[in-house]
RNA sequence: GUGGGUGUAGCUCAGUUGGCAGAGCACCGGGUUGUGGCCCCGGUUGUCGUGGGUUCAAGUCCCAUCACUCACC
């Protein structure tokens, strides 16, 4: 059970909007899919995330593979169960993981040998182990594995890497048990040649996959380059499947994004810097750490409807942080959480209403700083 | 009262044969893009307990004094 319908196109770009159902619901894209890691958005409880209108998450198949295992989860009925959340979710195969985390990894056409972060015991995981993995997990979307290809990477090296994951790609849908309802989503890799992202995407929709993600961006290249290949890969893939970009990003980088018709995005900012003091709001970042707000007894965003800024000052809020109290993660991230899903809705509203061009350009007057350069 | 120890940044302390007063933490800024709450980068902060002396030059050597502290009376 999952479907991807394109309900309103932008006349002016490609963005576009629409409904993404799984059998755990419904969402409307462009969607913004906060970060479980550890099957937790974390200081958060699945009714928070209701309430804020969450519809999916992304959790982590190697975090959970590693800890508590994923047969445990499977033992207690699944992930949505595990973790008490009934709506989406998506699972990241690990290949990032691999790429980030671990200190040893030693990749061979067959698969990827790693250390664990954890304990640093030795494990190895191939396309097949992967779908096993996020099937016993149960989540509504799966990723297929892949190589991160690092940044930078010369054009011969990020050519092989591109081909080794678009051949588990193959394997990963080969490996699929069938009878799930999940959905299995391919990731176009390429690095930053246009030419290889140009194939990757050629290549994996010759496959068929029910989704397709742009991954290897966000690894320090420049914003420019990212917005190029998001573009020339978008271009190659099919109009009718959803489109998801990997761990992006700044809400100018998702704007960008949207504008080139992605449907679908997860970042760790929102959670990640809200626990470092620094909140999203409708005029630019706000470093709630920062002395000027000693005294300030105005909300974080004075326009926002989130609990946060309905009930506390800014001033509580950086004495909280200063204090590292565990209630400053938690409204900190609830109000950042709030401002994704709440910008996504704007942006959805200004598509629908064919008036996305407007929006973009009221956002980036609005709020210059964010991710600008 | 006698003998010893310690006084250096907000805190804990380094400081060599006398040669530009330092570190960690804190504090103040900045960063964070398929997550360890971590981490990274930059910055501010001084009556070197006080007063004398020796010396070209003293946190450092000498004298006195004050505070805290330990042991013994």
């Amino acid at each position: 059970m999952f479907s991807f319908e394109i309900e309103a196109r932008d006349t002016r770009s490609r963005a576009r909007t629409g409904r993404l159902t799984t059998a755990h619901g419904v969402v409307r894209t462009p969607v913004f899919m906060p970060v479980g890691t550890h099957a937790t958005v974390k200081s958060l409880t699945p009714e928070d995330l209701g309430t804020l209108g969450a519809g999916i998450i992304l959790s982590n198949a190697y975090h959970l593979y590693l800890r508590p295992g994923h047969e445990v989860i499977a033992r207690l009925g699944g992930l949505h169960r595990f973790m008490g959340w009934d709506r989406g979710i998506l699972t990241d195969s690990g290949g990032f993981q691999i790429y980030s985390l671990s200190p040893l990894r030693k990749i061979d056409p067959q698969g990827v040998t790693f250390r664990s972060h954890l304990d640093g015991s030795t494990h190895y995981f191939t396309p097949k182990h992967a779908v096993e993995v996020q099937e016993s997990l149960g989540a509504d979307i799966i990723m297929c594995l892949d190589e991160c290809t690092p940044y930078p990477a010369d054009h011969e090296y990020t050519r092989r890497s591109a081909q080794l994951t678009l051949r588990w790609a193959e394997e990963c849908r080969a490996s699929r048990s069938g009878g799930t309802d999940q959905a299995l989503f391919g990731i176009v890799q390429g690095g930053m040649y246009e030419d290889l992202r140009r194939e990757s995407a050629q290549a994996l929709s010759g496959l068929g996959f029910e989704g397709y993600a742009v991954g290897g961006l966000s690894v320090g290249e420049s914003k420019d380059l990212m917005v190029s290949m998001v573009s020339t890969a978008t271009q190659e893939l099919p109009e009718d499947r959803p489109r998801y970009v990997m761990g992006v990003g700044t809400p100018l980088d998702i704007l960008r994004c949207v504008e080139l018709g992605i449907d679908m995005f997860d970042c760790v900012l929102p959670t990640r810097n809200a626990r470092n003091g620094m909140l999203f709001t409708s005029r630019g970042r706000l470093v709630i750490k920062n002395a000027q707000y000693q005294d300030d007894p105005e909300p974080p965003d004075p326009g926002c409807e989130c609990y946060t800024c309905r009930n506390f000052s800014r001033a509580y809020l950086r004495h909280l942080f200063l204090s590292k109290e565990i209630l400053s993660y938690r409204l900190n991230t609830l109000h950042n959480i709030h401002y994704y899903l709440h910008f996504m809705n704007e942006m959805r509203d200004a598509i629908q209403s064919n008036m996305f061009p407007e929006f973009k350009n009221g956002f980036i007057n609005r709020t210059s700083e964010y991710g600008g350069e």
